[in-house]
DNA sequence: TCCGTTGTGTTAGAGCCTATAACAATCAAG
DNA sequence: CTTGATTGTTATAGGCTCTAACACAACGGA
């Protein structure tokens, strides 16, 4: 920790708040340790003294940069909800004017469950009820999930306001299935988690995509499976 | 502890294996004291130290019952997982020949999220990747999925072997609602789960219920929502 | 009835953790 | 150079899991 400084003040640069970047440095340094051990065996594997080992430094050093261990944690959840946002918005922009809106929904969709195979214990850091010391929760939670549904929002041509309880839905039956998978259920029972969650979204793509192509306006603006008052049977053709 | 013996041997019932039965009891005590503890605070918070000072015994005492913390996890996540099959059986049992297939789909889907809402972290625990000491996961979440099957598919009149796919997507939408709605996220954004439950659940019903309804088998048996080539637009009527 | 086996409880202790307190050293700036 | 803020150290308290060594009660056969 001292080389650091060291090093640091050898190369010159500008003295002013140079204890506030090494500050922001450490408390970088002890996340990053902190994420190799919430990868490795989750969230309860995350130790203060454990990183503070493996910094160089004496156990309670990294408690003048964290007041305790819930306010790193806080702190992964709040990184981990920026990551997921920006591999959501990475992704919608990725295929934005160029695709159909099938093919958009569906690399939304595939970042989406791909963010959360790629960082399973952040995901569930992210939608996990943190009954103890639920601090940083409500607010990312509520973000995260408004950062979602504009993309999907976007996908769907839908207009923001009652469409709002349908995206919910559609976000709902994505999570159901990565949280499923990422519990081990689809495993132990033998299922194609890729297979499914394909056809999920396929199925929400259908459902979705007969708006635009309906021929007469019936009512159908919003319907998006909603209850809606139903046409009796004979809709459906396969 | 010596108490309950004596009062035990003083009503001078069989002695036969009267310690197993003994054993058998205090098994049981630290688990409700460990059901206490599960719902205040999360899994987490469990102890075996704090249950043994909660059943007036010391520390290590517990461990000749049960051989780690895991062991009595692993219990409580057997017991749970008993616990729901049996809501859902009961459930399914209590709404069998009596109503339509409609409302018995309600009626199940009703009481597996009732159950969630009413052991919150027992749910938790049951669907949780428990990547550090998973011992009793794969078993229990696969037959806990058998048993939910079952009464959907028979609430579907499936055949039980192509339908199985569609049943664990129908499962995975609950989990999904269930799921964040127990981690704070409708909470978080203002949405009424109960409404959004009930529309999920309405749809599934409706995008079920075509099928016996449908005119001529135009090869719907087993659609389902699943892709099986599309109608082509004008399928949809409100 | 006696005695060995087995089961069950105790305390002691190692080793991990969180977190606080008291103290020392260093940096920043007047 | 002195002073105050910052940051590191060790010591300590208290919690946890789990093992070890020991004591005693219960069981069951001789």
């Amino acid at each position: 920790m001292d080389e650091e400084w060291r090093s640091v003040m050898a190369t010159g640069q500008r003295r002013s708040s140079m204890r506030e970047r090494f500050r922001e440095q450490v408390r970088e340094d002890v996340k990053a340790v902190a994420l190799e051990q919430l990868a490795e065996g989750g969230a309860q594997t995350i130790s203060l003294n454990a990183i503070a080992k493996r910094l160089g430094v004496s156990g309670p050093a990294l408690y003048r940069y964290y007041a305790n261990r819930d306010e790193l944690l806080n702190e992964l959840v709040i990184d981990a909800y920026h990551d997921l946002r920006d591999a959501l918005a990475s992704a919608s922009a990725g295929s934005a004017r160029v695709r159909r809106p099938e093919q958009r929904m569906r690399e939304l969709a595939h970042a989406y469950r791909q963010w959360a195979r790629e960082h399973p214990h952040r995901y569930e850091l992210l939608f996990r009820p943190p009954f103890p010391g639920y601090d940083a929760h409500a607010e990312p939670i509520a973000e995260a999930a408004s950062t979602l549904m504009l993309p999907v929002l976007d996908v769907l041509d839908g207009n923001e306001d009652d469409d709002v309880q349908y995206v919910v839905r559609v976000w709902s039956r994505m999570h159901g299935i990565v949280s499923l998978e990422l519990g081990g259920a689809y495993t132990a029972m033998d299922i194609d988690a890729d297979a499914l969650y394909a056809d999920e979204i396929q199925t929400i793509i259908e459902r979705y995509h007969r708006e635009p192509e309906a021929p007469d306006g019936v009512d159908v603006v919003v319907n998006h499976g909603e209850v809606r008052g139903r046409g009796g049977p004979g809709d459906s053709q396969g």
